[in-house]
Parts: C-alpha cells; structure tokens; sequence
DNA sequence: TGTACATCAGTGAACGCGCGTTCACTGATGTAC
DNA sequence: TGTACATCAGTGAACGCGCGTTCACTGATGTAC
C-alpha cells in the first residue's frame, strides 16, 4: 500500500471516529457533514472523495459504532461469574457516566427515534446491530429450557436503551437520575427473579 | 366572545391538532411549519398570528399530548380489578396498533432523542408530562409500604417508551412484533411478581 | 338603520440562512522512460 | 538517477434547495356616530 494511499486510509478513520461523536451527541440530522469533517482536521469538499452521501457515511458509522460498542459493553465479562454477568452489563449500561458521556457511548439511544422514519439502508444496519447485542445478551444467561432467554434479553435491550434516552431527555433534573437507577432495579430483578 | 375571535380560536385548536399529529409522526425537525399549516387547511404566513415561533408550538404542543394521550391510556382504568390495572396499561401501551398508529399514540416515543439537545423549555414540558405518567402509573399499583411503586412505575414508563421507540424503528421486520411482545412479557412479570 | 372607518386573521410571495453537494483548482505523491 | 507527465486527496468557494420567519396586502368582521 502506498503512502499515499495509507495518507488516505487514516484520514478515513479519522473522519469516521468524527462521525462518531457527533452522531452519538447530536443525532442523524445534527451530525452535519461540515462539523464532521472539521472534527478530522479536513475541509468539507474532501469528504465526497471518501463518501458518496451523508447517508452512506451515517449506515457505515452505524455498523461501526453497533460493533464498536458491543465489544466495549462486554469487555472482560468472561472474568465475572455467570450470576453476575448480566448485572453487571446493566450497571455498566444504566450508569451515569455513560449518560453524560453520550459521544463514547451507545449509539442507539441518540438515534432509535430518527431512524423510525430514515433512509431504509439504516433501519437495516440498526436491525443487525440490535438482534446481535440481544444475542450477545442472551449468551451470557445460564441456558435454562423453558426459560425464555432470549425474551428476556430483548426486554432488558428495550429497558437499557429507553432508560438512557429517556434520562438524557431529562438531564438537568432529579428525575433523570431516578430513571437510570429504576431501570437498574428492574432489569436487575428481572434477570435474577423472574420467570418469563 | 365575537365571531371573529371564535373563528379564531377554532383555526388555533386546528393548528394544535395537525401539529399534534405531525410531531408524532415525523418528531420535532420533521413537522414543518408550513406542513402543520397545510394539515390545518391554512398556509403557512397566517402561523405567527397564533404563536410566536415554531418552539413556542412545540412546547404547547408537547403539553398538550402529554395530557390527553395519558388520558386516554387510562380511560376506565378504575372498571378493571385492582390487581389487573397496570397489566391492561401495559397491554394497551405496547401494542402494534399503538405502534402503527404513530401519529395517534403516546408523543414520547417520537421526540425523547430529539429534546436531549433541544430548546430547554421543550426539556421541561417533557419533564412535567413524564413525571405525571409516571404518578398516574404508580396511583394504579396497590399501596404496599416497603415495595417501591414509585420505582417500578419509573422502569415501566422507560421500557414503555423504549420498546414502542425501538420497536418503530424496526418497523419491518420480525424483531419489532418480538421487541413489543417481550417489553409486554416484562413489565407484566415485574408488576406481578417482583420486589423492588 | 346606515355609513365610514378600524381591526386583524389569513394570504402568498419574498428573505435570509444553513445545509448537502458540486466543482475548478492545487500540490504532494506515484509512474514511465 | 533524473525528468516529464499522471493521479488524486484535499481545498475553498459556489450552487440549489428547504426551512423558519417577515411583510405588504386583502377582505370579512367589528365599532363609532
């Protein structure tokens, strides 16, 4: 590979870690090709020598992100004891921190709402991102016949996502907090006490 | 009151009513001004007779849906037996009728991303109308001191909204039946058989 | 009751701005001989 | 190795479009005498 081409391949990386943080803290819309760019050190007009549209650039972030993040969510969780697993990735989730630190977080929060009415291509990239953090979800529960694993991890899925958009909603307020460590409880609960 | 003002006051609740139905369809960037006229049968100058600026509808309308659409959720909830009241709520809110008829059903769903970087005062209507669904949620759940109703109506609320967002934005596909049928499952688990 | 004037909801075109995208150009890198 | 030409990532200005907002105007309704 060329220096030049390699030149080019970083700058790809670096407009799409830009993308990133700005779809992760302002949404689809808010993401602005400009801000985009400029949050890789580049001018607007190249973009288009590495994107053919916006909307390209938004599915490829999201499938990116979708991994990304998983990896990230799960990190190590083969070091806790099987009981606690799911716990824990629910502390890890519904946290404060990953609330106020929307740009490295979980993408999906800053953008099931605009999703319900986009481009086709990305409700696809976030159908498979979804159904793999579920399945991932799903793999660290003891595999019990007749207990509906994999209800439950698309429950705890909804739960996690809707805590933390509906927290970030109401930043500012108590009630924002309450929301993070209601949600913690439920889903805590649900994993420990119940029989779906 | 005169004719005219009458007259007025009509094309006002008409406006409020097409606004209503585009914030929930489309959310807040996707209602324009002139659309929300249009579905008014007005144009689009004749706006600013009625409200100061696109934000200002907003927030009135936001307060305006929060109200009626929890009016509705409730609707002869005092007919059902106690022990049942939460679980039709739950029924009635994760639905796929509810999620198909978006432009008729609970706001929340629709613009919860979107008011994480809004105007603050949209941020407040927002915060006034959860907290109200969340008390009316609680006041169904059989006072028992020392189980935290205020807890799980929190929970419940943000699986409600999580699932029916989540569930829209993979409108399609067979994970969205699964999303609404496993948020159901839950909050129906939780409410029955869980303490906080 | 009539008549002359005032009000103001609503019209429709225009304005300004921000956005995604295009495009002529530049200059560093690569290729051919 | 040097030299002449080709490539193409990136620049910066311009373009077109859609949006919220403004504004001169209209005509039905209301008010004063």
């Amino acid at each position: 590979m060329n220096a030049k081409q390699e030149r080019k391949e970083r700058s790809h990386q670096t407009i799409l870690e830009s993308a990133g943080r700005l779809l992760r803290s302002r949404g689809i819309v808010g993401a602005r090709v400009a801000d985009v760019m400029q949050g890789a050190g580049l001018t607007v007009g190249g973009f288009y020598a590495h994107f053919a549209s916006k909307d390209e650039l938004v599915s490829e972030v999201l499938h990116r992100l979708g991994a990304e993040y998983r990896e990230r969510l799960f990190t190590n969780i083969d070091e806790k004891p099987p009981g606690d697993r799911v716990t824990v990735v629910l502390k890890r989730y519904l946290s404060a921190a990953h609330r106020d630190a929307s740009d490295q977080g979980c993408p999906f929060p800053s953008i099931v709402g605009e999703v319900a009415t986009t481009a086709p291509e990305q409700r696809e990239a976030l159908g498979e991102e979804i159904g793999a953090l579920i399945e991932r979800l799903a793999s660290l529960m003891p595999q019990r016949p007749g207990h509906k694993t994999r209800t439950l991890a698309i429950g705890l899925v909804a739960l996690m996502i809707g805590g933390l958009s509906l927290s970030r909603a109401l930043r500012g307020t108590a009630l924002s907090d309450e929301v993070i460590h209601a949600c913690r409880l439920l889903g805590v609960a649900a994993t420990q006490g119940l029989d779906l």
